[in-house]
DNA sequence: GCCAACGTTGGC
DNA sequence: GCCAACGTTGGC
């Protein structure tokens, strides 16, 4: 079991439309470093989801629902991929960046060190920390 | 294969 | 809206 997070943007793609939509393809991922990252995706890993930009939070835990395929919206060949990630539940308290870019421990973590990576692993410890302060 | 120019992301 | 960080592109 990995523990993953993947942002969006609020205004493009929200946690309440996943939970609307149940499920979702996430495509559209045009980094090598995120792809990389999605496609060490297993089924059943947990994501953190975090809303960039306007909210700057982790509101909710997803999972992968399935494991990495071509992106349908490339037309590269298999040059990008996409997973499907399945709504869970939303944190009892949202964490925000703020939050954790003044933790000491959390210097190492993906999200404080490289702004712009929108898929990224998180360490065991940094998921219970994360875990704890959001009330789960 | 280097590096300048450019585009994008996302925190501020 | 600005700009730092970083990735990508293309001329040499």
């Amino acid at each position: 079991m990995n523990y993953w997070l993947i942002k969006s943007e609020p205004e493009e793609y929200s946690f309440a439309d996943l939970k609307k939509d149940t499920t979702t393809p996430w495509t559209g991922v045009r980094n090598y470093a995120a792809r990389n990252n999605l496609r060490a995706m297993k089924k059943g890993d947990l994501c953190m989801f975090y809303h960039s930009v306007s909210d700057k939070e982790i509101v909710g835990l997803c999972k992968v629902h399935k494991e990495a395929y071509i992106d349908p919206t490339s037309t590269d060949g298999d040059r990008w991929s996409a997973v499907d990630i399945k709504y869970l539940k939303p944190l009892k308290k949202p964490v925000h960046f703020h939050t954790l870019k003044a933790m000491e421990s959390m210097q190492t973590l993906e999200l404080v060190r490289l702004s712009r990576l929108s898929v990224m692993p998180v360490s065991e410890q940094h998921w219970d920390e994360i875990m704890a302060l959001a009330g789960m």
